[in-house]
DNA sequence: ATTAAAGTATCCCGTAACGTGAGAGTCAAT
DNA sequence: ATTGACTCTCACGTTACGGGATACTTTAAT
C-alpha cells in the first residue's frame, strides 16, 4: 500500500506519515526504485498500535520506545490501552454530565459547585496512569536502577571496571578484537547478575543505550560517546554470536 | 481565586493560565497590586467554555473568535458541544470496539479487514464538524461575504468610495473630526445594507478587522493599516455616541 | 504515443500551545 | 526574621506536524 491509501484509511495526513519515517518511528517494509513508500500488513498494525497510543496522549518519543522496545509485549499493550480508553469514556460521561448541568445551570435551573463545572477536565488522576508508567514508562531504567541497588559492593565495583575500561577502548573500531571483548565482559556480566538476555535483546539494549538519554547521560559518564560506541559493538557482537 | 487554584480545579498548568492571558483569550478580573492575577466567577465559566472548546479540537484562535464574538450565544455553544461530545463518544466506543476485536484477533479468534483496524480513528467524517462550522467557522466572514455578493452595483461603488476615502485618511488620529466623520458614513452604510448594528457590535466587528486575518487582508488592500486605524477609530466612534 | 492529472519525493521554513528554567519579588506562618 | 509555598516576567526550547516550492513518477484518457 502506498502511502495516500494508508493515510487515507487511517484517517491521517500523508505528512504525518512522512513524519513518522523521518523520525523512525514508522519506517515502510518497502520502497519503490522510484522511491515511494510501500507499508506491508505488519506496517498497519504498528500504526494502529501508534495511534492508539496516540490518543491516549503519549508523545511520539516515547511511543517509539515502546514499541521498539525488544520486551514489547503486544498483547499486554492492548489491554492496557483497552484499559484506558475506558477510563476516558468515563471521563468524556463526566463531561457529558457537566455540559448538560451547565445547561440546566444556565437555564437558572440548578445550582453547581465550581468543582462540578470542571469534572471530567482533571487529567492528572487518571489511575491508570500510574499503572503505565510502570508498565512501560520508565520500565528499563526502573530495573536497572534496581539491579545496581542489589548488586554487591563487589559487583559494583567489577561493574565500574567494565565501563571504565570500555571508556578506555572507545575510539577504537567497535569491530575490533578489543571492543569485542569488552563487549563480551559486559554481556557475561549482565548475564551473572541474573538478567539473562538473549543476544536479541541485547542488542536492543544498546540501541537504548543511544535511543534513550537516561541511558545516555548515565553512561557517558565514563566518556563522551560511550554509549553509541556500545550500541555499535552491541550490534556486532550479537549478530556475530548469532551464527 | 488565584492562578494555582483555577489550575488546580481546571486540571490545567498554570502557566497555560499564563498563556491565556498573553494572548488575551482569558484575562483575569483583577490584578493586585503585586501583579497577581485574581479570577472572577465569570472567569471560571468562560475557562469551561475555553476548555470545552479545546477538548473538541478548536485552535485557541478560533476559540476567541468565538467566544470573544458580541454575538456569541452561550446557550446555543453548549448544545452545540454537548452533540459534539457525544459524538465524539461514539468515536471513542468504536475505538473500544475496535481494541477488542483487535485482542480477538490477535489471538487468533477473527479476522479483521484493514477498515475494522482503524474504525473511530477517521476523524474528518464528523457530521456535526461541518454544523459548528456553518455556525461559528467562518460565520462573520461568510455573512459579510453573502452580503457582498447581493450588493447591487450601486452599492458596490458606495462601498468602495467609503473605503477609499477612509484610507485616504487612515494616518490622521482616529479621535480626528474627518476620521469620525468617515466612520460615520460607514456605520450608516452597514446599517442601511440591512444588518442594523448595535454601537458595541459596531465596535467588535472593528476588533475582528484585526484580528481576523481574513478580513485584515481585504481590508488593507486599500490602503496599509487601514484596518488597524478603522479598529481604533470604530472604538472611539462606539465610546462617544453610546453616551 | 502523448499529455494531462494525480500522486509522490525531498527540502525547509512556519506555527501552535505550551514546557522549562532563570532570576526576582510576595505572602502567610512559624 | 526566616522559611517555604506562590507568584511575576522574560525568553528560549520543544513537539508534531502544516504547507509551499520544486521536481520526478505513475496512471488514465485522448
Amino acid at each position: 500500500m502506498k502511502v495516500k491509501e494508508v493515510a487515507d484509511l487511517a484517517g491521517i495526513s500523508v505528512r504525518t506519515l512522512h513524519h513518522y519515517n523521518e523520525i523512525g518511528l514508522l519506517i515502510p517494509a518497502e520502497t519503490t526504485d522510484a522511491g515511494y513508500r510501500v507499508y506491508s500488513e505488519t506496517n498497519l498494525e504498528t500504526l494502529q498500535q501508534i495511534l492508539f497510543f496516540k490518543e491516549l496522549g503519549f508523545p511520539l518519543k516515547k511511543i517509539k520506545e515502546i514499541i521498539q522496545n525488544p520486551s514489547f509485549d503486544r498483547q499486554e499493550a492492548l489491554i492496557m490501552q483497552h484499559k484506558m480508553l475506558l477510563e476516558k469514556k468515563y471521563r468524556l460521561d463526566q463531561m457529558i454530565g457537566t455540559i448538560e448541568k451547565t445547561i440546566q445551570h444556565s437555564k437558572g435551573g440548578i445550582q453547581m459547585s465550581n468543582q462540578e463545572k470542571f469534572a471530567g477536565f482533571d487529567f492528572s488522576h487518571n489511575p491508570y496512569e500510574q499503572e503505565a508508567r510502570e508498565k512501560w514508562g520508565d520500565k528499563a531504567v526502573n530495573q536497572a536502577n534496581e539491579k545496581a541497588k542489589n548488586m554487591t559492593s563487589f559487583d559494583q565495583e567489577k561493574f565500574n571496571d567494565v565501563f571504565r575500561s570500555l571508556a578506555a577502548i572507545r575510539h577504537l573500531p567497535p569491530e575490533s578484537n578489543e571492543a569485542q571483548a569488552g563487549i563480551d565482559k559486559w554481556y557475561q556480566f549482565l548475564n551473572k547478575l541474573g538478567n539473562h538476555y538473549t543476544l536479541e535483546a541485547f542488542k536492543g539494549l544498546g540501541q537504548m543505550y543511544v535511543e534513550d538519554e537516561r541511558f545516555t547521560t548515565n553512561i557517558d559518564q565514563f566518556g563522551d560517546g560511550l554509549a553509541v560506541f556500545m550500541r555499535d559493538a552491541m550490534e556486532i557482537y550479537a549478530d556475530k554470536n548469532k551464527s
